[in-house]
DNA sequence: TCTTGTGATGAGACCGGTCTCAAATCGATT
DNA sequence: AATCGATTTGAGACCGGTCTCATCACAAGA
């Protein structure tokens, strides 16, 4: 008749009393800080045991002033790439045995502040963070803790962050795009633009968006390819409406010929649209994106897709902040991972002529 | 020039000082309890902005017991079935103020302990788990906080429980299986059995499993299959080695003319590997999988699927826990949810004669 | 035998909040 | 003017740990 399992908190006080020995020292062998000997420790461990002691790390980040858990803000779990993502850095944190505080921040900034602020409150020894907007970060600049950027770097803030080599990726699928005959080429993101984009893609101060576009713009440039500003669509969401706009641009007369698609949820969006339109991939329109998603191998045809290693971005971001965390004060590391693009079958030639239902 | 960014912490007392009060009437007005007149309410709260004040939630949690946030043990984030209803949760959660730390099992039942001990210690207010082996489940009895199950009910665990109708479901795919024709229909399954399998279905305690195989098996009985049981195929990872287990499976003569798979992310594991094998859906055998995954639509021919609510699995439990943790102490509930089948193209009559490569 | 040093232990402050309880203040009533 | 009740405020305990510092015991060295 074993009755440990008692209802509420035994307390390092009772284990002491239980032991007979000083709060102190039952602290001493509980904590596993300081000297004890052999015999005291065994009686603490013991009636720890018979007690069914649980430590209270509340109690224990109060003091020590760390709470032994690193906020994630990502804008949606519900994206494979976020998931992935955060998988990465969960599995290194376990490691460490820090646990992960997870938001959403659905990609909207006031969400994401109120997040970081909550995650702060609760005293967070560290953060990782996919700003929403790069326009409004003066509450990134405020955190005082180590901070590091996932996937999006932002050039005003010198913190440590974790990207891919989005301008090369960009520019090396577009080529491949032009090089196989195309001339209008479309670049579809998720992204939203804070203020109007006139072509000066330098202003966008997020960088994988920015980079991206730079990217795709120098490829169209490269291949003599003007205004190529005018295919790049913003603000490619989820939405009823947002699908609406694609259906339109691939019902307009001069629709693109191929996209380039910014991630696999507004890829798998495009995909179903074009068929809704009755195109043929690649016969009628060609498409590649960023993220080797599970189901762009599988579709028909498969999709050709720069794949970003995107476990690996969590990882390394995580393996950053943890470091810092244990005290390591080396100025900010940007560390850009490197891309590859797999071909599948999703690229092919123009048709010459403008061709509307197949 | 302001400096109120300060470095570290300002605290009740701090301000308490500034607004020449004493704590307790500081601690009564930044808390929000307690009566305080005007004049020392705008006093203080001025204060508060002018040093930059922020509340430890750690230090606040420690005195009132309760952390505001809730512990979530899933199988695996990246799993689109687990991040849709970890959104699901967080969603709820969020508007409730409550924030959600994430531990991910891998459906290891040892991860999973370890997981538990560490939210606990975290003193998360609240738990939702999805239980990785049901043959162990001493550490979830000994949960001493609200606990709520999700997508895995335990009979004998009475908690809050969100699960679908899996049998029903299971049974009504199965039963369109063999209405189409089909004799040897296989159930692939991701999860492992402890102990042995000799076709006593009750005898598996994770719900979800069993109810599944039940559903199956009475299916396969009313159609007059016996035996059903031995083509059911447990333990179906993201392995090589299952994904060999698979193609053997698809490569022997007597292989199944239709497959029912229990999650999306065997179902693509076996989609790749009949592929592999030059079988053609719904030609040479007919696919039938569990989670309505954004890939099943697209695919050629796309996948009839059981649509399972899964953001709604995720809320409820949310909901259930966090009404908990308002004080509401009714009885534990199970809510089933109801589940419906997107009859898509991969589902058809089997050849008569077992055929090998196309 | 009398230092002196070393390791083990205990007492109690502290972290930053909440909350109880008593004292102080105030207006109103008699 | 004195009393009473209600409201506002302050002092200090408390949550469950960590950690500093003083004390204590014991053994080696002088």
């Amino acid at each position: 008749m074993k009755r440990p399992p008692k209802n509420s908190s035994i307390t390092v006080s009772d284990v002491a009393r239980e032991a007979k020995v000083s709060k102190a020292t039952a602290a001493r062998v509980l904590g596993g800080y300081g000297r004890v000997s052999q015999t005291v420790h065994a009686a603490v461990s013991e009636a720890a045991k018979a007690l069914g002691y649980r430590p209270n790390e509340l109690a224990r980040s109060m003091t020590t002033g760390r709470s032994g858990s690193i906020g994630v803000v990502v804008g949606d779990i519900e994206n494979p790439f976020f998931s992935l993502a955060v998988r990465g850095i969960s599995d290194v944190a376990r490691l460490s045995g820090i646990n992960v505080i997870l938001a959403n921040s659905g990609e909207e900034v006031e969400a994401e502040k109120s997040a970081i602020r909550v995650l702060l409150a609760k005293q967070v020894d560290g953060l990782i963070i996919t700003p929403a907007q790069a326009g409004d970060i003066a509450h990134l600049r405020e955190i005082s803790c180590p901070l590091a950027l996932l996937d999006r770097a932002l050039p005003e803030l010198d913190v440590d962050t974790v990207t891919v080599d989005d301008r090369n990726a960009a520019l090396r699928a577009t080529r491949m795009l032009t090089q196989a005959g195309h001339r209008r080429i479309a670049y579809v993101t998720a992204a939203v633009l804070s203020g109007d984009f006139r072509g000066a893609a330098s202003s966008i101060n997020t960088s994988t968006v920015r980079e991206r576009i730079l990217g795709f713009l120098e490829a169209c440039r490269a291949a003599g390819i003007e205004n190529a500003e005018r295919n790049i669509h913003f603000g490619s969401s989820r939405s009823e409406r947002s699908h609406g706009l694609l259906l339109q641009m691939l019902r307009s007369a001069d629709r693109p010929t191929a996209i380039l698609a910014s991630d696999s949820v507004v890829a798998l969006d495009l995909f179903k649209a074009i068929r809704e339109c009755g195109l043929g991939i690649p016969r009628d329109i060609s498409l590649v994106t960023f993220h080797d998603a599970d189901w762009t191998s599988v579709t028909t045809p498969p999709i050709t897709v720069i794949d970003q290693p995107v476990y690996a971005l969590g990882k390394s971001a995580a393996e950053l902040l943890i470091r810092r965390l244990k005290g390591d004060d080396r100025s900010p590391e940007r560390i850009v991972l490197p891309t590859t693009i797999i071909e599948r079958m999703s690229v092919g030639a123009p048709l010459n002529l403008p061709h509307h239902q197949s």
